[in-house]
DNA sequence: CCCATATAATTAGGCCCCATAGCATTTATT
DNA sequence: AATAAATGCTATGGGGCCTAATTATATGGG
């Protein structure tokens, strides 16, 4: 996880500055400031899941199937789709389920139609696991937008899909090779 | 890593909401929005770490010595002040420098006045490593700040200051027991 | 029908990050 | 001197993630 308790300020950059062209350090600043802030908001989330016995990764996973659930009336996902949707290997997602299975969260069922398939399900005892959190994890995220008034919310909503259109288009550059 | 690829929408929380009192939508969209495009930033820059060879935690540390030589002339910081500036434990402070020193990026001498104490620094190939990155780094997160204007930069800057004040405020209670 | 190819899920093995707990050494406090 | 505190380290373990290989199944062209 990102983390620098005590961020960059304008001096520690100076001397820099005459020796990289391309430092702008308010970008710098504005950038490291986001993942400061962003990763503490995920590791007092995770902390926060923890105490409630689930990781990250198992709640994202249970939050997909419960919209699928809700979705399309209880049709389940394939392990595939599941990585996909969450951003990770196939490999992953069986190593996440069988920890998800061992504590009876979810359940696998073989598809009817290809043999090769899973179906992925929340148990009875999953859904009672995520209505378990939500309404004190509603709570936070809701105390912690308090602050913020309508039009900054409409703002930040902005600012940030901004970033984020940026991001995709120059996603692959951005994570490729290390010569820019 | 946090991620959702596909974003809930309003619909999905819409059946929610007569449910938990505590679920105000907009709150809860913004937050995994924010998420999203922190894990996405995060996780493109960790990619372009890898191929130049280092960790986020590893670029960490070494952004903590230069930043300290710098401001210090050289003086170098201990494993306990790392780890208190990067926000993890001494023993895991301990494991990123072992790999560290094996790779000859830093180097640990003894403190003359403290004799418990280590003394921490870059070696010159460490300096190097860095000013290696920088160029193409610092470009990358101008790149990505580009789309922002000057004043756009302003708001949003003050806007994740008001989410970092709010969630120190909270900090304890967000992170506290499973009961709000 | 058969084979090459693709897809699905899994297993095995490994790396990184991070934590807790315990330990030895040294320093500070009283 | 005795106790407390700080420092760095080791051992151990969990979570998350990956690649590569394996097994089973589907699919489409010859």
């Amino acid at each position: 996880m990102f983390y620098m308790k005590e961020l960059p300020n304008e001096e520690d950059f100076r001397p820099l500055v005459p020796e990289y062209s391309s430092l702008d350090t308010s970008s710098v600043m504005l950038f490291y400031l986001f993942l400061q802030v962003g990763s503490d908001m995920l590791t007092a989330f995770e902390t926060y899941l923890a105490n409630h016995g689930v990781s990250q990764g198992r709640f994202i996973v249970l939050l997909l199937l419960l919209r699928s659930q809700m979705r399309n009336n209880g049709s389940g996902l394939s392990p595939s789709e599941l990585a996909r949707q969450a951003g990770v290997t196939r490999a992953t997602m069986t190593g996440l389920m069988k920890g998800l299975q061992r504590d009876e969260l979810i359940e696998r069922f073989s598809h009817d139609g290809d043999r090769r398939k899973v179906i992925v399900r929340l148990t009875p005892k999953g859904k009672e696991s995520l209505h378990a959190i939500f309404p004190d994890y509603y709570s936070r995220i809701a105390d912690l937008m308090n602050d913020l008034e309508d039009d900054e919310r409409e703002r930040l909503s902005k600012l940030l899909h901004k970033v984020k259109n940026k991001m995709n288009l120059s996603k692959q550059a951005l994570a490729s090779g290390a010569q820019g």
